[in-house]
DNA sequence: AAAAATATATCAACCGTTTAACATCCAGAT
DNA sequence: ATCTGGATGTTAAACGGTTGATATATTTTT
């Protein structure tokens, strides 16, 4: 790899030159400028960033600590986050948490010592105040730590009841919600408060169920689902906290026989592109993914530039009508 | 951030003896190695790896170029990919191309000069003649070059003939492939080949749909299939190149009220985790995504410590058959 | 008591780049 | 003839770490 060196070598002038013609300090005559471009495309010159970073103590990199990336939310959100970031001129170290404590943490050591300047935190096992020890950037999705960490969500409650309604304006006389776990301290256990209380607003029947811990598992929610329905056949609603519980619940009705919308209504959420792209399409609430990715990366660059941000940024949730209610 | 200096002045010892500890090199007794440890603990000390990276002409870093991570094939590989490679001390800067010429020569030209060890090629639209001047180890999915750069791939010319056998073993007629855009010289038009070898030799009406070279839009996906059954009523079975367009395809048929699998069968490709998860299940070639994720990252590995790799790596394709068939 | 091994220190070079300070040269304006 | 400012050079320090050479203790072994 040729460095500045021979690139001031070979165009004839001093190192301190090509810095200057690089960043555009001090004074250049335009064809000295043009010599040392010529020569570092034909020495197919890049300049050695680990140096720059070191130097400026500045790195470009941005951490995004998720799941998984193959969770289809989670694989757009990063995709999105990854886009608008490198429209900015970062670059994202991508890490999988699988939702490890152990993980997350070696993945924050890691990214420290990488000199990351910044942090996007979208899995949350570890302890609350493991976040204050991290003393970087950091933005939060769907979880507020206490501490004064800028967060991202959108609105839990709204879409929680939301979909709740809508199940009960559709008829619904005994509802369910299958939620992740409610013991993780998310945001989104704010959409089974609001099931909940418009539940027992409208005097319906309702029943919550909990995912374990764990990671997302097909298995577990069709075996979750399969035993709800066995406790309570005459179920006629559920609303599923994520597209993807929402095509376990469709699988298991097919497998009851139990018709869709007709005996029972199904409505998702997050609005992952595959809702509405299989048949039938998930009635869902939609997360604005790309504004809360956006939201997230703005949030992080303001707070590298030492400006003041709103911890709280939440967005709004819509509802999406479809084929199954 | 502290730095080694700020250890080696509270630890009352130089820096070379803190890298000594750091790196486990020279002698260094046990109460030394304990004293500096507990002071690296005390201050929260993390060896910058810029500098590190450096001096060692050596990042740990591995460039992946994908289309996007939000497309359920590439998300599910980049997790196996990530998981990989951090087990092995790597990391992943993520790359979205978009499947756009201008961003692959621009996210090549950003690893460089964040100098990565290596690069995961998924994304092919630039020309041949780019990739011999990366100079950097590289692997590519799914795309012989010319030039000797190992690439991973899964038997694409299998596939195509299992896909097409199954679809006309189980009766049908007349049957299309709808594939990606052939003019883009990707290993996965072998699928092709084998669809129509194996149609000729068995004597069926078979028609080839090809997508636009964009990127992947379901609303294409459905267009050209509404096309597909306007121009071929009788049309009985469908191969599809991704399982995203087998349920592009599902839905069509639903909107056409052409039963599945009675009057349409449908097979997909990838099987990514929604192919079973959706309803009707979708028949699908299985990939082995994750161990030719983890064979990616070997081949890479090897080539960075100068081993010799094959240049070919085809991974065999299973038939994995459900409810559209 | 001498030799060998262990433990640590001091010093300096190096990785590739940026930047400040200062010097030099030249062309044009005064 | 002098001044001004543009264009470049020289030099050296800095970023944070690694490493080799060399020196100097202290222990341990012979």
């Amino acid at each position: 790899m040729p460095t500045i060196k021979d690139v001031a070598e070979k165009a004839g002038v001093t190192v301190t030159t090509v810095s200057r013609v690089l960043n555009n300090r001090g004074y250049i005559s335009e064809a000295t400028r043009k010599k040392v471009y010529k020569v570092m495309e034909e020495l197919n010159y890049q300049p050695n960033e680990l140096a720059r970073s070191l130097y400026r103590g500045k790195s470009n990199l941005i951490g995004l600590i998720i799941p998984t990336v193959s969770h289809p939310f989670f694989g757009e959100l990063s995709a999105y986050i990854e886009g608008y970031a490198h429209s900015k001129g970062y670059k994202i170290l991508l890490c999988n948490s699988q939702l490890e404590r152990e993980k997350e943490k070696e993945y924050i050591e890691m990214l420290k010592r990488h000199q990351v300047d910044g942090i996007i935190m979208a899995s949350h096992t570890i302890e609350v105040e493991e976040y204050s020890k991290v003393n970087l950037p950091i933005v939060t999705f769907d979880r507020r730590i206490k501490e004064k960490i800028p967060y991202v969500s959108s609105d839990n409650y709204q879409g929680g009841k939301l979909a709740t309604n809508l199940l009960i304006d559709k008829g619904c006389k005994e509802i369910a919600h299958i939620c992740g776990n409610l013991n993780l301290d998310l945001l989104a256990n704010k959409r089974n408060e609001a099931f909940v209380e418009t539940a027992q607003e409208r005097g319906i029947k309702y029943y919550t169920v909990q995912t374990e811990i764990n990671v997302f598992e097909t298995d577990q929610y069709e075996r979750l689902i399969l035993d709800l329905f066995n406790e309570h056949p005459n179920l006629d609603g559920i609303f599923a906290s994520s597209d993807l519980m929402a095509a376990s619940a469709i699988k298991i009705c097919y497998q009851l026989k139990k018709e869709i919308p007709d005996e029972v209504r199904i409505i998702g959420y997050d609005d992952i592109n595959i809702a509405s792209l299989v048949t039938p399409q998930i009635t869902t609430i939609k997360q604005p993914i790309e504004k809360m990715g956006k939201l997230a990366m703005e949030i992080l660059i303001k707070q590298m530039n030492k400006e003041k941000v709103a911890v709280e940024n939440i967005l709004p949730v819509t509802l999406q009508e479809r084929e199954t209610t």
